[in-house]
DNA sequence: AACCAGGGTGATG
DNA sequence: CATCACCATGGT
Protein backbone atom coordinates (compact mmCIF):
# COMPACT_ATOMS: atom_id res chain seq x y z
CA UNK A 1 0.00 0.00 0.00
CA UNK A 2 2.86 1.97 -0.89
CA UNK A 3 0.50 4.96 -2.64
CA UNK A 4 -1.65 5.16 0.71
CA UNK A 5 -0.66 7.95 3.27
CA UNK A 6 -0.89 7.71 7.30
CA UNK A 7 -1.86 10.10 9.70
CA UNK A 8 -0.85 10.47 13.20
CA UNK A 9 -3.56 11.87 14.95
CA UNK A 10 -4.71 11.42 18.84
CA UNK A 11 -7.28 8.72 18.27
CA UNK A 12 -5.36 6.54 16.70
CA UNK A 13 -3.64 6.19 13.34
CA UNK A 14 -5.48 6.91 9.82
CA UNK A 15 -4.40 4.90 6.81
CA UNK A 16 -5.93 6.81 4.04
CA UNK A 17 -7.74 5.82 1.46
CA UNK A 18 -6.72 2.79 2.48
CA UNK A 19 -10.19 1.11 2.31
CA UNK A 20 -10.51 -0.33 -0.62
CA UNK A 21 -7.17 -2.38 -0.65
CA UNK A 22 -8.53 -3.36 3.29
CA UNK A 23 -11.36 -5.37 3.08
CA UNK A 24 -11.89 -5.45 7.09
CA UNK A 25 -14.29 -8.67 7.82
CA UNK A 26 -13.09 -10.90 4.85
CA UNK A 27 -9.74 -10.17 6.11
CA UNK A 28 -10.21 -10.42 9.98
CA UNK A 29 -13.18 -13.25 9.74
CA UNK A 30 -12.34 -15.27 6.59
CA UNK A 31 -10.39 -18.27 8.32
CA UNK A 32 -6.95 -17.09 8.26
CA UNK A 33 -7.15 -15.28 11.89
CA UNK A 34 -9.55 -16.22 15.07
CA UNK A 35 -9.58 -13.78 17.08
CA UNK A 36 -11.26 -10.79 15.47
CA UNK A 37 -14.89 -9.94 16.22
CA UNK A 38 -16.77 -7.70 15.12
CA UNK A 39 -18.52 -5.41 17.71
CA UNK A 40 -22.35 -3.95 17.00
CA UNK A 41 -21.17 -0.79 15.87
CA UNK A 42 -19.47 -2.34 12.81
CA UNK A 43 -15.76 -1.57 14.79
CA UNK A 44 -13.29 -4.65 14.70
CA UNK A 45 -11.32 -5.37 17.79
CA UNK A 46 -8.91 -8.43 18.20
CA UNK A 47 -5.37 -9.41 19.84
CA UNK A 48 -2.38 -10.73 17.90
CA UNK A 49 0.29 -11.45 19.72
CA UNK A 50 -0.31 -9.94 22.95
CA UNK A 51 -1.48 -6.53 21.61
CA UNK A 52 -5.06 -5.70 21.50
CA UNK A 53 -6.66 -3.59 18.56
CA UNK A 54 -9.95 -1.87 17.87
CA UNK A 55 -10.19 -0.26 13.88
CA UNK A 56 -13.05 0.69 11.75
CA UNK A 57 -13.63 1.57 8.28
CA UNK A 58 -14.42 5.01 8.23
CA UNK A 59 -15.54 6.00 4.18
CA UNK A 60 -12.63 5.35 2.13
CA UNK A 61 -10.41 5.24 5.38
CA UNK A 62 -9.40 2.45 7.98
CA UNK A 63 -8.54 3.92 11.44
CA UNK A 64 -6.15 2.07 14.08
CA UNK A 65 -7.64 3.31 17.44
CA UNK A 66 -6.40 4.16 20.22
CA UNK A 67 -2.50 3.29 19.15
CA UNK A 68 0.37 5.49 18.14
CA UNK A 69 3.55 6.17 16.11
CA UNK A 70 5.43 3.86 19.02
CA UNK A 71 3.41 0.27 17.99
CA UNK A 72 2.06 1.08 14.52
CA UNK A 73 4.98 -0.47 12.55
CA UNK A 74 3.61 -3.53 14.50
CA UNK A 75 0.39 -3.20 13.30
CA UNK A 76 1.54 -2.28 9.95
CA UNK A 77 3.41 -5.55 9.37
CA UNK A 78 0.79 -7.34 10.63
CA UNK A 79 -1.31 -6.29 8.24
CA UNK A 80 1.06 -6.35 5.85
CA UNK A 81 0.78 -2.79 4.92
CA UNK A 82 4.23 -2.51 3.20
CA UNK A 83 3.03 -4.58 0.56
CA UNK A 84 1.44 -2.46 -2.54
CA UNK A 85 -2.62 -4.57 -2.86
CA UNK A 86 -3.70 -2.55 -5.55
CA UNK A 87 -0.66 -3.22 -7.81
CA UNK A 88 -1.33 -6.50 -6.55
CA UNK A 89 -4.97 -6.89 -7.61
CA UNK A 90 -4.09 -5.35 -11.24
CA UNK A 91 -1.77 -8.10 -11.66
CA UNK A 92 -4.55 -10.76 -10.59
CA UNK A 93 -7.49 -8.89 -12.55
CA UNK A 94 -5.41 -10.70 -15.43
CA UNK A 95 -7.05 -13.75 -15.12
CA UNK A 96 -10.59 -14.44 -15.88
CA UNK A 97 -11.50 -16.49 -12.86
CA UNK A 98 -9.39 -14.29 -10.15
CA UNK A 99 -11.17 -11.48 -11.53
CA UNK A 100 -14.63 -12.58 -11.43
CA UNK A 101 -13.48 -13.43 -7.61
CA UNK A 102 -12.11 -9.66 -7.57
CA UNK A 103 -15.55 -8.64 -8.38
CA UNK A 104 -17.27 -10.52 -5.85
CA UNK A 105 -15.09 -9.04 -3.27
CA UNK A 106 -11.31 -7.54 -3.09
CA UNK A 107 -9.27 -6.28 -0.49
CA UNK A 108 -9.00 -9.63 1.05
CA UNK A 109 -5.14 -9.17 2.65
CA UNK A 110 -2.87 -12.17 3.93
CA UNK A 111 -2.03 -11.36 7.24
CA UNK A 112 1.46 -11.65 8.86
CA UNK A 113 0.79 -13.50 11.91
CA UNK A 114 3.11 -15.25 14.65
CA UNK A 115 4.35 -18.48 13.55
CA UNK A 116 3.74 -19.92 17.11
CA UNK A 117 0.06 -19.05 17.42
CA UNK A 118 -0.06 -19.71 13.89
CA UNK A 119 0.65 -23.28 14.17
CA UNK A 120 -1.91 -23.60 17.15
CA UNK A 121 -4.81 -22.51 15.63
CA UNK A 122 -4.12 -24.00 12.28
CA UNK A 123 -3.36 -27.37 13.78
CA UNK A 124 -6.86 -26.83 15.66
CA UNK A 125 -8.35 -26.16 12.39
CA UNK A 126 -8.13 -29.65 11.28
CA UNK A 127 -11.91 -30.88 10.42
CA UNK A 128 -13.40 -28.14 12.23
CA UNK A 129 -15.36 -24.83 11.86
CA UNK A 130 -14.47 -21.23 12.45
CA UNK A 131 -16.73 -20.45 14.81
CA UNK A 132 -15.87 -23.64 16.90
CA UNK A 133 -12.13 -22.82 16.47
CA UNK A 134 -12.36 -19.48 17.06
CA UNK A 135 -14.25 -20.41 20.64
CA UNK A 136 -11.24 -23.14 21.54
CA UNK A 137 -8.65 -20.31 20.33
CA UNK A 138 -10.46 -18.16 23.27
CA UNK A 139 -11.12 -20.69 26.04
CA UNK A 140 -7.32 -21.36 24.86
CA UNK A 141 -6.40 -18.06 26.02
CA UNK A 142 -8.41 -17.14 28.73
CA UNK A 143 -7.13 -20.34 30.33
CA UNK A 144 -2.96 -20.01 29.81
CA UNK A 145 -2.43 -16.42 28.22
CA UNK A 146 -0.84 -13.27 30.33
CA UNK A 147 -3.43 -10.74 30.61
CA UNK A 148 -3.69 -7.40 28.77
CA UNK A 149 -3.58 -4.50 30.66
CA UNK A 150 -7.02 -2.64 30.03
CA UNK A 151 -9.07 -5.30 28.35
CA UNK A 152 -11.29 -8.78 29.18
CA UNK A 153 -8.64 -10.36 26.89
CA UNK A 154 -5.36 -12.34 26.99
CA UNK A 155 -2.04 -13.02 25.07
CA UNK A 156 -1.96 -16.24 23.07
CA UNK A 157 -0.33 -18.79 25.54
CA UNK A 158 3.50 -19.47 25.15
CA UNK A 159 5.04 -23.33 24.20
CA UNK A 160 6.43 -22.99 27.66
CA UNK A 161 3.12 -22.72 29.29
CA UNK A 162 0.99 -25.26 27.37
CA UNK A 163 3.96 -28.24 27.04
CA UNK A 164 3.15 -27.95 30.90
CA UNK A 165 -0.45 -28.95 30.67
CA UNK A 166 -1.80 -32.46 30.80
CA UNK A 167 -4.40 -33.46 28.10
CA UNK A 168 -6.97 -33.25 31.13
CA UNK A 169 -5.97 -30.07 31.91
CA UNK A 170 -6.56 -28.48 28.62
CA UNK A 171 -9.93 -30.51 28.40
CA UNK A 172 -12.19 -27.22 29.27
CA UNK A 173 -11.16 -25.90 25.66
CA UNK A 174 -13.03 -28.66 24.13
CA UNK A 175 -10.95 -29.31 21.44
CA UNK A 176 -11.23 -33.11 21.42
CA UNK A 177 -8.24 -35.17 19.72
CA UNK A 178 -6.98 -32.18 18.49
CA UNK A 179 -5.80 -31.06 21.98
CA UNK A 180 -2.91 -34.04 21.71
CA UNK A 181 -1.43 -32.54 18.52
CA UNK A 182 -1.42 -29.14 20.50
CA UNK A 183 0.35 -30.37 23.24
CA UNK A 184 3.10 -32.10 20.91
CA UNK A 185 3.73 -28.95 19.37
CA UNK A 186 4.01 -26.93 22.37
CA UNK A 187 6.73 -29.48 23.80
CA UNK A 188 8.58 -29.64 20.74
CA UNK A 189 8.98 -25.96 20.97
CA UNK A 190 9.61 -25.56 24.49
CA UNK A 191 12.09 -28.46 23.91
CA UNK A 192 13.98 -26.43 21.15
CA UNK A 193 13.28 -29.13 19.20
CA UNK A 194 11.41 -27.53 16.89
CA UNK A 195 12.69 -23.96 16.33
CA UNK A 196 10.41 -21.83 14.39
CA UNK A 197 12.77 -18.65 14.57
CA UNK A 198 15.21 -20.98 12.82
CA UNK A 199 12.64 -22.00 10.39
CA UNK A 200 11.99 -18.44 9.18
CA UNK A 201 15.28 -18.49 7.78
CA UNK A 202 14.85 -21.70 5.76
CA UNK A 203 13.46 -22.19 2.13
CA UNK A 204 9.65 -22.62 2.14
CA UNK A 205 10.61 -26.41 1.42
CA UNK A 206 12.68 -26.73 3.97
CA UNK A 207 10.28 -25.20 6.63
CA UNK A 208 7.67 -27.37 5.41
CA UNK A 209 9.46 -30.70 6.18
CA UNK A 210 10.27 -29.11 9.54
CA UNK A 211 6.73 -28.50 10.26
CA UNK A 212 5.44 -31.68 8.88
CA UNK A 213 7.32 -33.80 12.36
CA UNK A 214 4.78 -32.18 14.69
CA UNK A 215 1.46 -34.73 14.52
CA UNK A 216 -1.20 -33.38 13.47
CA UNK A 217 0.46 -31.35 10.93
CA UNK A 218 0.03 -32.45 7.29
CA UNK A 219 0.62 -31.01 4.15
CA UNK A 220 -2.32 -28.24 4.69
CA UNK A 221 -1.82 -27.32 7.80
CA UNK A 222 2.03 -26.85 7.21
CA UNK A 223 1.12 -24.50 4.24
CA UNK A 224 -1.73 -22.34 6.33
CA UNK A 225 1.18 -21.76 8.77
CA UNK A 226 3.92 -20.92 5.95
CA UNK A 227 1.38 -18.30 3.94
CA UNK A 228 0.12 -17.33 7.45
CA UNK A 229 2.65 -17.32 10.13
CA UNK A 230 6.05 -17.17 7.83
CA UNK A 231 5.07 -14.71 5.19
CA UNK A 232 5.53 -16.94 2.58
CA UNK A 233 2.99 -15.63 -0.22
CA UNK A 234 3.33 -18.24 -2.54
CA UNK A 235 2.00 -20.95 -0.85
CA UNK A 236 -1.30 -22.33 -1.30
CA UNK A 237 -2.77 -24.47 1.54
CA UNK A 238 -4.83 -27.12 -0.33
CA UNK A 239 -8.19 -27.62 1.50
CA UNK A 240 -11.22 -29.03 -0.13
CA UNK A 241 -12.65 -25.75 -1.31
CA UNK A 242 -9.04 -25.37 -3.17
CA UNK A 243 -8.75 -28.70 -4.65
CA UNK A 244 -12.05 -27.80 -6.41
CA UNK A 245 -11.18 -24.50 -7.34
CA UNK A 246 -7.88 -25.83 -8.83
CA UNK A 247 -9.16 -29.08 -10.58
CA UNK A 248 -12.12 -26.82 -12.15
CA UNK A 249 -10.61 -23.81 -12.86
CA UNK A 250 -6.82 -24.53 -13.02
CA UNK A 251 -6.45 -27.87 -14.12
CA UNK A 252 -2.55 -26.90 -15.31
CA UNK A 253 -2.09 -25.06 -12.12
CA UNK A 254 -2.12 -21.02 -11.80
CA UNK A 255 -0.37 -18.96 -14.15
CA UNK A 256 3.10 -18.65 -13.85
CA UNK A 257 2.92 -14.94 -13.34
CA UNK A 258 0.68 -15.57 -10.48
CA UNK A 259 2.38 -17.88 -8.92
CA UNK A 260 4.99 -16.07 -6.48
CA UNK A 261 1.58 -14.75 -5.06
CA UNK A 262 -0.65 -17.69 -5.11
CA UNK A 263 -1.20 -17.71 -1.25
CA UNK A 264 -2.84 -14.17 -1.85
CA UNK A 265 -4.40 -14.97 -4.96
CA UNK A 266 -5.88 -18.39 -3.13
CA UNK A 267 -7.56 -16.69 -0.22
CA UNK A 268 -9.65 -14.60 -2.57
CA UNK A 269 -10.70 -17.44 -4.22
CA UNK A 270 -11.43 -19.61 -1.23
CA UNK A 271 -13.43 -16.58 0.03
CA UNK A 272 -15.54 -16.30 -3.24
CA UNK A 273 -16.05 -20.45 -4.83
CA UNK A 274 -16.73 -20.62 -0.83
CA UNK A 275 -19.56 -18.08 -0.62
CA UNK A 276 -20.70 -18.53 -3.48
CA UNK A 277 -20.96 -22.02 -3.28
C1' DA B 1 -31.43 -37.29 13.50
C1' DA B 2 -27.97 -37.15 10.31
C1' DC B 3 -24.51 -34.57 8.34
C1' DC B 4 -20.81 -31.39 8.09
C1' DA B 5 -16.70 -28.65 9.48
C1' DG B 6 -10.23 -24.64 5.57
C1' DG B 7 -7.53 -32.64 8.02
C1' DG B 8 -4.37 -36.04 9.86
C1' DT B 9 -3.15 -40.63 11.21
C1' DG B 10 -2.63 -45.35 10.88
C1' DA B 11 -4.10 -49.55 8.75
C1' DT B 12 -5.15 -51.71 4.70
C1' DG B 13 -5.08 -53.04 -0.71
C1' DC C 1 0.73 -44.33 -3.68
C1' DA C 2 -4.76 -44.54 -2.99
C1' DT C 3 -8.32 -45.31 -0.08
C1' DC C 4 -10.78 -45.34 4.30
C1' DA C 5 -12.47 -45.57 9.11
C1' DC C 6 -11.79 -42.95 12.83
C1' DC C 7 -10.94 -39.11 15.73
C1' DA C 8 -14.25 -34.98 19.65
C1' DT C 9 -17.28 -31.46 19.52
C1' DG C 10 -20.82 -28.28 18.26
C1' DG C 11 -23.83 -26.22 14.86
C1' DT C 12 -27.48 -26.86 11.36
Amino acid sequence: MAEVSTVFAPEGVHLVGAARQFALPETLDCGQAFRWRMLADGRWEGVAGSRFLTLERRGEDIVLLGIGADVFPFWADYFDLGRDYAALEQLFRRNPPLRRAMDFCSGIRVLRQEPWETLCTFILSANNNIPRIKGIVERLCQGWGETIPKTALRAFPTPERLAALSPGELAPIRAGWRSEYLLDAARRVAAGQLDLLALAQLPTEEALAGLLEVKGVGEKVARCVLLFGFGRVECIPMDVWMKRVMAELYPRGLPRYLRPYGGIAQQTLFHYYRTIR
